[in-house]
DNA sequence: AATGAATGAGGGTTCATTCAT
DNA sequence: AATGAATGAACCCTCATTCAT
């Protein structure tokens, strides 16, 4: 990975994380990363290319958030885990997590199958805890962090570390 | 309002729901709408003002939605019928809903103000049932719905109705 | 001639002298005479129709400022009322003259034929007054009412009846 | 500077001469120079920018064409290059002369600025040789060039050297 | 006589991509 | 690896003009 190949990805990241996937010009990833245009494409063959760099670059994070809780064995703490997730994210990730709800909508790229552990972890979570609806409360589980999430990345006021406190009283946490 | 002026916005609905506004080209809309490109600019001067007239022309579903439950006068009955809410959208207006949430992340388009009379109802409501945060229980709801008409949209496999029926119970509804 | 006929042509003179021809749009001559478009092209088949009937219409001008010259039988007054003619151009008629010029190199409507009477009349009264070259001294003259209005038309500071006295005294009139 | 450039430049200022900048389409342009359309704009960022680039290129030709009266010290020499100057004209240039006098109508670019220090040094030259009005006999000569550039211009039959002549005796040079 | 809906061609401009260097 | 010239298709939009009413 040159240097320039990272100042790429740097910028494409940081523009299609703010004003999207098409609306975003390969001139001005080229103009923004201080590189030629032609670059980009010796390097990510395609447009699509660079995003699924960007993405496949991503996905490491993803894992590395997910693996902490799908490891828990207590089945109280991967509720508490997922429940603060949003506020584990990283600021300087934060443009990466903003691509990833805009291509949501604006590609139908489905991120469902990557919350797939996610969801059997609680559901596990509940069974042991005898809850009686495992499988629907952490599929609530995930709705709510999906809304917070989205919220919180579209510059919301709620302020997520007291939301989630009240959260976790309703289930004991 | 011409036949060929309501073809047009059902076609730019449509395509800008599935494909999304800036992707989808307003040839694409003229040749969807059986229509000349120059009469698309003829009616609604611009590519915004023909996504203004289909967002207007929505306002009123929204409005609609809301005037029911902000009325409503049984603290529970407000709880509920935010709840249910998902489930009232109309299946020919799917394609309306789909656009509001492509639009909340492609253009910045806040639909956060259009949510303050729901919040406010909802903090009222758990007020009156006596709730410790109603504030932080209105907040949940939202997210919640937020969350739920997300996943719909996105061709989730949640069964809407029995989600609605297990988080009323948690409310004793 | 209707009143609306008129509207068109006058909003089409002041158009056309102020933005050009091309440049200026049929719709915008419509909105400017608040008339529909269609109407244009029923009165004058043609934007070069509606041109045509401005140029026939402001021909009239053009000869009752020629007229009064090319019959006078004084030859130093055929001199002085030319040089003096830009100073007989009516305010009103600003637009039809700065149109006028401005087709010339826009169009190349050669407005030479126009001053042929003009340029006879001058060559025979320098003949009459002696002159060795009377026909250079009658394009002299022309190229000077050329100037001297090209300049007014432009917004030049000149003072043209100081100019013009300036000239006369050269030819002693 | 790219051939491909050049041939742009060469293109533009023979269309825009011929037929106007407004009436010129930038895709003639293109086809007229055996080049994509787009690399006009990769060029000269706009149509007016490639304007502007013919103007600019030209500045020289005005100024190369000025520099020798306005260096001159010798009042009546002023005077016979000045009126001398139309006959100056390289054949070459012929394109680029008619554009400005179009664009003097078109646009609304006051060439006037430019006219400044030819004034100037013909007042003074004026003055030198005790003319009674020197800024008026100045201003005559303008007029006198600016008519005769336009007459030339536009297919005049006039006999540019014999008038020169002809007017230069009336300066006793 | 007059309107306003409607069109097809063309306007300037941006786009993702290719290629020679 | 890197550039910058070059392209052709598509973009949004405006144009002169036609036609039903």
């Amino acid at each position: 990975m040159t240097e320039k190949q990272e100042k790429i990805l740097h910028a494409a990241l940081e523009l299609f994380a703010r004003e999207g996937f098409t609306a975003t010009s390969t001139s001005k990833v080229a103009k923004h990363a201080g590189v030629s245009e032609g670059l980009i494409f010796r390097h990510f063959v395609n447009k699509e290319g660079l995003l699924k760099a960007i993405l496949d670059e991503g996905e490491r994070r993803f894992k590395a958030l997910f693996v902490d809780i799908v490891m828990e064995s207590d089945p109280k703490e991967v509720i508490r885990k997922t429940i603060e997730m949003t506020s584990q994210i990283d600021k300087a990730d934060y443009n990466f997590w903003k691509l990833q709800y805009k291509l949501k909508w604006e590609l139908e790229v489905s991120s469902d199958k990557k919350m797939e552990p996610l969801r059997m972890a609680l559901t596990n979570a509940f069974s042991k805890l005898n809850y009686e609806s495992p499988q629907l409360e952490a599929e609530l589980i995930l709705l709510y962090i999906d809304g917070l999430g989205s919220a919180l990345l579209k510059g919301s006021t709620i302020h997520p570390d007291e939301m989630n406190q009240f959260i976790l009283k309703k289930y004991n946490i």
